[in-house]
DNA sequence: TTTAGTGCAAAAACTTTGCAATTTA
DNA sequence: TAAATTGCAAAGTTTTTGCACTAAA
């Protein structure tokens, strides 16, 4: 059980094997991946225990998501990154954040969240 | 009629009620608004009249729209700007924007979409 | 008058939920 | 064994679509 599971166990939560496997998932690649997708990858769990596992999983800061053409996309939650997205085939890479947005008018503890869109290499080809 | 339905005429669409309503709809807030809340507001027209008028509108670049809580909002296109968020009570407001960033490796052609999330004053009190 | 646009209702896509059965600790 | 979690199927939400009717130019 490596630290991350390790963190929910220790909120209270239960190890079962749709979460463990929702999770290393995740871990894997360096793109967000959807709900719909983990769920594909993993061929096994029903869509539900995946759905459920990505919401305690955000709701426990394992994972962020973003919103994505429809659907949410997860990341697991290690450096602040951002993602910068295909705007003809969609794909999606992350990149590190740098800049800091720490103070606006009227609003207290702020974070943000910078998506930049283009055009990549295979599609400029 | 003003100079961005002209726009849209000029383009080879019609000028009709429900897309005008629209439009009056969407130009008077500051703040993005969801088709459904459209929707609400006009009162009348059919819902697919609304979400056809608004895809048409940002088709156009009339409007641009930012999905936030599985929900598309809409702004006129005016002036650059950006949103920040309530993230407790779901308030949203525009800020102008005055940050670049238009290279990164491997993508060419880049746009930008920042969002602030914080707490507002209404709900720190 | 001709073509584009509307309204209606049904479908689509993603996500959530109720509940009985199962699994975890 | 008690409580949390799963699987299944059904429902919920937002958005899109097919088609006959209507309205704009």
């Amino acid at each position: 059980m490596d630290n991350s599971m390790k963190k929910l166990v220790d909120s209270g939560y239960k190890m079962t094997k749709p979460r463990l496997a929702v999770w290393k998932c995740i871990g894997k690649g360096k793109r967000p991946l959807s709900a719909r997708k983990i769920h594909e990858k993993i061929g096994t769990f029903d869509q539900a225990s995946v759905y459920r596992a990505l919401n305690l999983f955000e709701s426990v800061g394992l994972v962020k998501s973003e919103t994505i053409r429809k659907e949410k996309f997860y990341c697991a939650q290690d450096k602040p990154h951002h993602h910068i997205i295909c705007r003809l085939c969609g794909h999606i890479e992350n990149f590190p954040c740098t800049h800091k947005f720490n103070k606006h008018k009227n609003f207290t503890d702020i974070e943000h969240r910078l998506t930049l869109y283009g055009v990549c290499v295979k599609c400029t080809q």
